[in-house]
DNA sequence: GCGCTAGTTGATCAAGCGATCAACTATTGA
DNA sequence: TCAATAGTTGATCGCTTGATCAACTAGCGC
C-alpha cells in the first residue's frame, strides 16, 4: 500500500485505515508500539494525520485494544455455540491450544499499560466484563438444561477466565509448548462445574492426564 | 533520608542503597518507573551515580525484578513448610488472599517489558523456573508420603502457577475483592492432585462453595 | 474551468529517556 | 598535614515520545 495511498480519502475511510494500521502494529509489535510515528509509518501517512484523526494516543491505544479483544470474543462466541459442555471444550481448546500469542501479548501489555493510561484501563475493564458476561451466559445455559451444576456462576466465570489468562501469559515467556495445558485446564473446569472427569476435554484426545481420583 | 545522605558511602553500601531505592520505586510506581532519574530521585542522588553503579538500566530493572520476586518466593517457601495438603493451603491463601497487588503488578509489567528487555526476559524465565521447582518439590513431597496423587507434577505445577498469576493479574484491574477466589482455586487444585473436596481450603473457612459433585 | 472545502503535511516544541565524561571533593592512609 | 584514592556530580548529547499549527493542495460541486 505505498504508491496508491498518495490519494486523499474521505474522513471515514482514512479513519478506518488508521485504525487498521494501529491494530496491525499492536498485533505484530505489541501495544507499546502503537505510537504516533509507528502507526503513521504502518499507514504510510504523516504522523500529524494520525494525531488529526484521534483525540490522543491514549485513546487510540485503548480503542485498538478494545477492537482486537472484542473481535476475539466474537470469534470464540461463534465457536462455542453448542450445548454447555461442548462449548466449554471448544473454549478451552481454542484459547489454550496455541497460536494466539499475539492477542495474549496485547492482553498482558494492556494490563501493564493500563496503570498509566486511564482510558486503556477502562477499556480493559469493559472487555473483561464482556468476556465474563459471555461465560456466565454459557454457564447459565448449562445450569438450565441440567448439564452443569454451578453454585456461583459469577465466581466460576471469573476463575476460568483468570486461569486461561494466566496460562496464556505463561506460555508467552516459556519456550516449549506444553501439551498438557488443555487437559489440565479441563480437569480444573470440570471440578468447578460439577462435570465428571473427561466431560470437557476427553482424556484420549488430550495428551497428558492428571492424577487419578478414585 | 535527605540531609544525612550528603555523605559519601563505600561502594558496596551505595550499591545496596540504590538497589533498595529501585525496589521501592518498582513496588510503589511499577517496574516501568525504574528509570535513571526515578531511582536517583528516590535515593536522593545524582542520576549519573545510578548509571555509575549499574552497567545499564535494562540490567537494573532485571535485577530489581529478580530481587522482589525471589524475596516473595523465600517468604512463601517459609510459610509452606508443613505436609503437602497444608502447604498447598498456605500457598493459595497467601498468594490469593489479597494484599500483594504491588508484587503482582511487578510480575505483569515484567511480562510486558520482557518483550523489549532481553535481560529482564531472562530474569523472568529464571524466576518462573524457581517457583516451578519449589512447587514441584512440594508435590513430590506429597506424592512420596501418599497424601497427593500426581501423574505429571511438572505440568500440574505450571498449571497451578499460571492459575495463580492469572487470578492475581485479574484482581489488579477489578475493583472489588472476590471472596470466592481461594475456595475456587482450592477446588481446582484438589481436582488436579487427587485430593477430596475441601482438603486444601476447607469449605467452612472459605466464603463461597463451588457446585456439588455427587 | 474554477473556487471552495476539507484532507494532508512539514516544521517545530517541550518532555523524558539512557548514557557519557571531565571536573569536583570527601575521605583515608602515609 | 598532605597527597592519592575513590565516590560523586553537572553538563551535555542523541534519541523517541505526543502534540500543535500554519501552509499546502487534491478533489468535489457549481
Amino acid at each position: 500500500m505505498p504508491s496508491t495511498d498518495r490519494r486523499r480519502l474521505p474522513a471515514a475511510e482514512r479513519r478506518a485505515q488508521i485504525a487498521g494500521a494501529a491494530r496491525a502494529v499492536a498485533l505484530r509489535d505489541g501495544l507499546a508500539a502503537v505510537t504516533l510515528r509507528g502507526v503513521a509509518a504502518e499507514a504510510a501517512v504523516a504522523p500529524a494525520l494520525v494525531a488529526h484523526y484521534s483525540p490522543s494516543m491514549e485513546a487510540l491505544v485503548a480503542e485498538t485494544f478494545a477492537g482486537i479483544v472484542a473481535a476475539e470474543l466474537d470469534e470464540v462466541r461463534y465457536l462455542a455455540g453448542g450445548d454447555a459442555p461442548d462449548a466449554l471444550d471448544a473454549l478451552l481448546r481454542t484459547l489454550l491450544g496455541g497460536g494466539r500469542e499475539d492477542v495474549t501479548a496485547v492482553w498482558v501489555e494492556a494490563w501493564a499499560l493500563g496503570r498509566r493510561n486511564a482510558e486503556l484501563a477502562a477499556a480493559v475493564r469493559d472487555q473483561m466484563d464482556a468476556w465474563h458476561v459471555a461465560l456466565v451466559e454459557l454457564l447459565a445455559r448449562g445450569a438450565a438444561d441440567g448439564s452443569l451444576t454451578v453454585a456461583d456462576p459469577d465466581a466460576v466465570a471469573w476463575h476460568v477466565l483468570g486461569m486461561i489468562d494466566g496460562l496464556n501469559a505463561q506460555a508467552l515467556v516459556r519456550w516449549r509448548q506444553d501439551d498438557a495445558r488443555v487437559a489440565l485446564a479441563a480437569r480444573a473446569v470440570e471440578a468447578m462445574v460439577g462435570l465428571p472427569r473427561g466431560a470437557v476435554a476427553a482424556p484420549e484426545r488430550a495428551t497428558v492426564d492428571a492424577g487419578e481420583t478414585p
